[in-house]
DNA sequence: TTGTATGCGTTATCAA
DNA sequence: TTGATAACGCATACAA
């Protein structure tokens, strides 16, 4: 079925069944039912390949993470799913593993394959080096960032201010007598780099215990953490509380140290649904994941339809302590 | 940048660019050489539109299911992503919420989109009414499904036999001296109707508790999971163990039961991270996700690839019941 | 209000 | 080993 069978079975032009088909009102609407009646009737769809290679654009979106079995991505791939969907755009889906340098090439890949549009969720970017190509992208396409920022005109950069966000966790764990935070990362992406400066800021700023044992990177896996939290309870590190940089990081470790009867508050930071999902359950820094989403579709949309008032370049929503019962826990 | 630029660059004609491009052998090799300086140094890339209208296809395959968000489907969408970006394929990706007939449309855009084979996973899919619909789409390009059986020709089912898996909970539990085992599922999609029909398959063979009481359905909320506990601790229904049919509902149920001092064992289903965060740590009912999609990749790449010896259209694969700490305690 | 003709960038089929 | 040219199915400028 093509314009062309449709335009036959009607007795009229292939551009009159174009302009049905666009929704043109120079078609008197007798000829608009007959078509549209054939339409129905032969289950018509126009091609999208030459929809696009007239139009240069297919409506699909890139969307790019380094991987959706996370829950932080899987929820935020969800949210601009659904949202885009609404919009009639499509998303095309690109995981690019932790592997570093393979963002890029991704990236460049999803040009390639000429999406309307990139959202890229907090990818550890390679931007050193990549910084043309990728100011190059963003005057092609609209390029927006989700708790990343490449400080680059033509990108647009939504964040949840997590610095601040694990500032003020400290600030709370100190106001419950807290000295000794433990600190716990896995990787320092745009958004890990923040938590930690964050981190680092509460302790000097309240000349808390700032010894380098309390900050430790660990893989996130139970076996890991549980390994990290015996050695450092072997070594005889003093914590009294844990601020980790993942939720999934501070379920571990709760859980190790209450087995090994240290009862500390914990605070863990994405708010997903595994903190519910822990006993006690886990007082976590939320990121505003839903408001992040949002405001990255608005934008993208925004920047597809027309090239008018200009849009903020970075937009910033304020992390929010989330209050569960590992916070009710009074250190030791 | 497009192949009569290039060809115009090397002095020969877009034939022979596109020679090269597709890898032909009928190119002398000097001529190759030059055309693929040129394609390096032009930084050219042919346009997948003009491609498509070309070949009908952009090496794309729609992907479909309820909502990423979901721990399960995201891992499913996260693992096919990754195969398939092996062997070259894009995906689509289109998730239709829990809304019912919502994902019967979804297929029929992704049709639209000729996109070049669909995978499902797990969809509480409208099949009546639709039988036709689903058929021709089949007759048209490779359709598999993961923990999903529409049991139409030239469809592919890969499957993991969660029936089984209930049933054989429900003995491990019996085992353990439980009598009165209570079930909580959320939906019936495919696998849902499976795993409570093997859960009924169980108690019927080993003539445990039977009263209706005992089979509960709740939304996936710790609310409800927790009102739904209290009613039935209220009416005195005498449950000795929890069997569910997603993690979330177990860790939950659990959570509630052990604060009113029912201390029975638990069992979930999905094998999904939560069932490690819980406390205590969550037995589950692994439903085999990653050979599924393995599976499911491979028949999606062989069907695509030719039309050659025939592919089981259902595969089945065995539940495996992974014991962690809530199965060590004994029914009271 | 409608129709004609052309361009979009490939692939594929011939013929040379 | 190459080149000319016809599809592929749609949008659109221009003509009627």
């Amino acid at each position: 079925m093509t314009i062309y069978d449709i335009a036959k079975k009607c007795n009229v032009s292939i551009a009159t069944v174009s302009r049905v088909l666009n929704g043109s009102d120079r078609v008197s609407e007798k000829t608009r039912a007959k078509v549209l009646a054939a339409m129905k009737e032969q289950d018509y769809a126009p091609n999208p390949f030459a929809r696009g290679l007239g139009l240069d654009s297919m409506k699909m979106v890139g969307v790019l993470c380094s991987d959706v079995a996370d829950a932080f991505y899987a929820k935020a791939v969800s949210l601009i799913e659904n949202a885009l969907q609404k919009h009639n755009f499509d998303v095309m889906l690109s995981c690019t593993g932790e592997c570093n340098g393979k963002d890029i090439k991704a990236l460049r890949y999803l040009m390639q394959k000429h999406v309307d549009a990139v959202i890229i969720i907090g990818t550890p970017f390679a931007v050193q080096g990549n910084v043309a190509a990728i100011k190059k992208i963003a005057e092609q396409i609209p390029l927006v960032t989700i708790n990343n920022n490449y400080k680059l005109q033509g990108t647009y950069s939504i964040v949840c201010d997590e610095q601040t966000g694990m500032r003020n966790a400290v600030y709370a764990l100190a106001n419950k007598g807290c000295r000794s935070i433990l600190y716990l990362y896995d990787s320092l992406t745009y958004s890990g780099q923040h938590k930690l400066t964050g981190y680092k800021q509460g302790v000097l700023e309240l000349g808390l215990d700032a010894q380098p044992a309390l900050i430790q990177k660990t893989p996130r896996t139970f076996e890991a953490v549980e390994s990290m939290i015996h050695m450092l309870l072997k070594q005889k590190v003093p914590f009294d509380a844990i601020l980790t940089s993942e939720d999934i990081l501070a379920v571990a470790a709760q859980r190790i140290a209450r087995r090994n009867n240290r009862c500390v508050p914990v605070i863990g930071c994405n708010n997903s649904i595994i903190a519910e999902c822990a006993t006690p359950t886990l007082t976590s820094l939320d990121n505003q994941l839903d408001c992040l989403c949002e405001t990255a579709i608005k934008t993208v949309i925004h920047l597809m339809q027309s090239n008018a008032p200009a849009l903020p370049s970075k937009t910033v929503f304020d992390a929010k302590l989330i209050e569960r019962e590992s916070f009710q826990i009074h250190p030791q």
